[in-house]
DNA sequence: TATTTAAGTATCCTTTTGTATACAAGTATC
DNA sequence: GATACTTGTATACAAAAGGATACTTAAATA
């Protein structure tokens, strides 16, 4: 029964953690921010295949999750700048597990 | 032009691992096993809400990656009798720093 | 003047994920 | 004999995620 509550209660923290950077796109979006891609446009153009529509709504949910943060620098012509947050960072050690393990799985696979 | 393919061979690697893991339900059903599940109705009252329809598809998708085996086994009755592959044990990495981020973003949340 | 850049939004469509419910086939139980 | 349990599959449907394409508005550039 304890153990049992310790299970569900891992399984919610994962599923947590899933909510925030889960699918295909978020952490892409957050380590191209974090690799110093400041814009809209310079964003895209790192990430191969990803759309507008869905790189609008990832920068909505990551700012809505306090990953980044969204300025509107009033210069002439009026710019926008996204940033990851110092919360962000601590997303890290996720990606680099997830980095290893993917290149990991791909030299498995091409035995 | 150089750091720009490593940056996207990042990215590959981390799509990669969550085309395998990715979604609500992949980590808690390896964990699930991991920790002593072995058979369907008990894989699905230990993960809350989950539905047989979507066990039934993530299994098969787990099965399909290598992560987890599906062994009939001739007694009578007949049962089904799921475990992870060693392979598999790599996952756990990931699961970790999952749990943990999870765990922090929480308490994060409840401030 | 025409084109390009920037940062998206709007519209429509497809795929994936999730929910609800019913059913199957054999065994076990009342 | 009737009912329940096991391990799913089948069907139908709803909701969410992802994708393709066109468009906007205003400034900058050729």
């Amino acid at each position: 029964m304890e153990d049992k509550n310790r299970f569900q209660e891992k399984i919610a923290a994962i599923q947590d953690t899933m909510y925030v950077i889960g699918g295909k796109w978020k952490i892409p979006i957050v380590l191209s921010i974090y690799s110093g891609n400041k814009r809209f446009n310079d964003i895209s153009n790192s990430i191969p295949k990803i759309t507008n529509r869905v790189l609008s709504k990832e920068l909505k949910h990551l700012e809505d999750n306090l990953m980044i943060t969204r300025k509107v620098v009033d210069d002439y012509p009026v710019r926008i700048e996204y940033a990851v947050t110092e919360y962000c960072l601590s997303i890290q050690s996720v990606a680099n597990t997830m980095e290893e393990w993917g290149r990991n799985h791909k030299k498995r696979l091409q035995k």
